[in-house]
DNA sequence: GTTTCTGCAAAGGTTTTGCAACAAA
DNA sequence: TTTGTTGCAAAACCTTTGCAGAAAC
C-alpha cells in the first residue's frame, strides 16, 4: 500500500506547497497517498482509517487540517451525498466537471459528465443574469437491474 | 405573525399527521406555520427563533423531531447552499422540481425551474441504466450586477 | 535557529435520546 | 384511559483549536 501518487497529482501537490509556503511533512504525505490511491469516496474517518493503515501514528486533528489544505487547493472537492457525513471526491483533478447518480437500491455511486448539461447550466445561469462558477448536479435513481431481475450485481446484501 | 397555513398546505400536513398516527399539537403547529409562513430558506436554529417569537415555549428537541417528520412526509426538503450548515427549504410544495443557483458575490440564493434539465437528467440516468426518481442541482455563479457596476441590489454590506 | 507542524486533549457546535411529566384522542 | 408528545438535561457526533514538543527548512 505505498503506491506513490502519479506525478501529475504530485507536482500538483507540490505546486500547492510551494504557493503557500507550507511543508512537507510525513503525514501528509500519508493522508494525500490515502486519499489518492483508489477513486472511491470516503468520508473523514474513512480516510483516517485508510492513513493508520500506511502509518499508524497520524492523528484526526492533522488529518482535518490536511483536508481542510486538499479542498483549499483544488486537489479534493466535498460532495454531498445525501447521507449524513460530508464525502470527499479525489476525482476531480482528473474530470473537473462529473457529477453523481447515486442508487437507492445498491447505494452505488456512479460518476458521469454530459456536455449538454454543462452547457444547459451556462445557459440558465446567464439568462438568470449571472455567471457560472461551479456546479453540482445529483440524481437518485433505482436500479434497473434489481427491478428488473431482483438482483443487481452491486448489492452487497 | 399568526398567518395560518394555505388551506392546500394545512390538508397535506393533515394528511400526514392522519396517516402515521401523530396527534396534532400546539407545538407542531406552531412551528410548521413558522416555516411556511415565508418561503425563505433556514437553518434549524432559524426555525427555533421563528418558531419562539410566536410561542416562546417550544424546546429545540422537539423542533428536531418535528423538522425530520416534515423531511420524511415530502412537506420540506433539506437542501445543500455550499455553507456549514444544513437548510431547508419549504417551496417544493409548490414548485417539486427546482433548483438552485448561489450567487457568490452576494449570497443570493435563487430558484429557477428548467424543464430541459429535467428531460436531460432523465435521458443521462436511463442511458447508465437507472430510473430517476429525484434531482438537485446547485449552480455557484458570480453576479452580473455586482461584477458591471462595482453594486448590487441585493448583496447587503 | 526559525518557523511551521504535529499530537493530545479539551472545547465547540449541532443533533439525538432517555426519561418523567403532560396532553391529545 | 391509553398512547403519543414534550422539555429537560445528558449524551453523541463530528470538527476545530490551544498549546508544548517535534520536525522541516
Amino acid at each position: 500500500m505505498t503506491a506513490p501518487l502519479s506525478p501529475a497529482l504530485q507536482s500538483r501537490v507540490d505546486d500547492f506547497i510551494a504557493a503557500k509556503g507550507l511543508r512537507r511533512t510525513r503525514q501528509r504525505d500519508v493522508i494525500i497517498q490515502a486519499a489518492f490511491n483508489t477513486t472511491d469516496h470516503f468520508t473523514a474517518d474513512e480516510l483516517w482509517e485508510r492513513a493508520r493503515r500506511i502509518d499508524p501514528t497520524s492523528s484526526r486533528a492533522t488529518l482535518y487540517r490536511t483536508l481542510s489544505l486538499l479542498v483549499e487547493s483544488g486537489l479534493l472537492k466535498e460532495i454531498d451525498l445525501g447521507r449524513d457525513q460530508t464525502y470527499y471526491d479525489p476525482n476531480f483533478v482528473d474530470h473537473p466537471h462529473h457529477n453523481h447518480l447515486i442508487c437507492l437500491d445498491c447505494q452505488k455511486v456512479v460518476e458521469f459528465e454530459d456536455i449538454h448539461m454543462s452547457l444547459l447550466e451556462d445557459c440558465i445561469t446567464r439568462r438568470l443574469g449571472f455567471r457560472p462558477e461551479t456546479s453540482s448536479v445529483r440524481i437518485e435513481a433505482s436500479c434497473d437491474e434489481w427491478r428488473l431481475k431482483g438482483s443487481c450485481s452491486r448489492r452487497r446484501a
